[in-house]
DNA sequence: ACCTATTGACTACATCTGTAGTCTATCTTG
DNA sequence: CAAGATAGACTACAGATGTAGTCAATAGGT
């Protein structure tokens, strides 16, 4: 949460966020569009992660093993608040208003929003 | 939308889609949190955004008069969009579910989203 | 007319980011 | 055992960002 992660940094949790513990080498190979970084780049991306406190690695002989700290949902749940806070002062509906606007929803995802709003009713209810 | 505007820059966007045309020393009075910035900094931050095509200058004597060019739908919508690509493959509903995990969302959210989803039903029907 | 405040242009500079190179120790394979 | 691959530590360096200073021209007040 405290130190922001930027974006080639976010390309190395997803690694490890689908998979871990695991060492550099295949951190690299486990990345989006593997190969177009070296793994020396994804060496040096995981270090700073290490640094901000969103990765730990374990010592597996002469390597380290890496894992998340910081979840995909924790992480998530505040980029998503942060830009509800920029765009629409925490409010959730124009986040929706501008996708649909921007690029259009499907039917798929305005079946799976009316789903989650009725779960959300049913849980606010029960509160 | 070429370019990405990071967050001093959007500070500078909000106080010219609040009102425009504005001086630079303007823009900066009109900051949120004005004087916590300087005049000089403001100056340089729209430069950039001028060079990034965001913003546009019409001569006014010695100076210039500032007016965005980039709208502030498109910008949310831009945005709004990539966090959606990034974090759930483009989908929406689980931004949604971000911001109800994370801090929760008030009654008053629930009936708009409630609102929204109903309006987009309709639309996608009438297609 | 003169001093001062203000303007845009340009420069400065520390930090962050993306990408990768060097150095030294160690593991592996012949 | 020797040669090369590989690991982490440290260094490099260009571009973006946040913040502001310098400079020369000029508008405005007295």
């Amino acid at each position: 949460m405290p130190k922001p992660i930027s974006r080639a940094e976010f390309d190395v949790m997803e690694a490890l966020w689908r998979e871990s513990p695991l060492a550099a080498a295949d951190v690299a190979d486990a990345m989006p569009d593997s190969g177009s970084r070296s793994v020396k780049t994804v060496k040096t991306l995981l270090s700073r992660l290490v640094d901000k406190g969103a990765v730990a690695h374990d010592v597996d002989g002469r390597r380290y093993l890496y894992s998340p700290i910081l979840s995909r949902d924790e992480y998530a749940q505040t980029v998503t608040s942060q830009l509800a806070d920029q765009l629409s002062d925490g409010r959730a509906a124009p986040l929706v208003a501008h996708l649909a606007t921007g690029r259009g929803l499907s039917e798929e995802d305005i079946a799976e929003l009316e789903i989650l709003i009725a779960d959300l009713k049913r849980i606010e209810a029960k509160k």
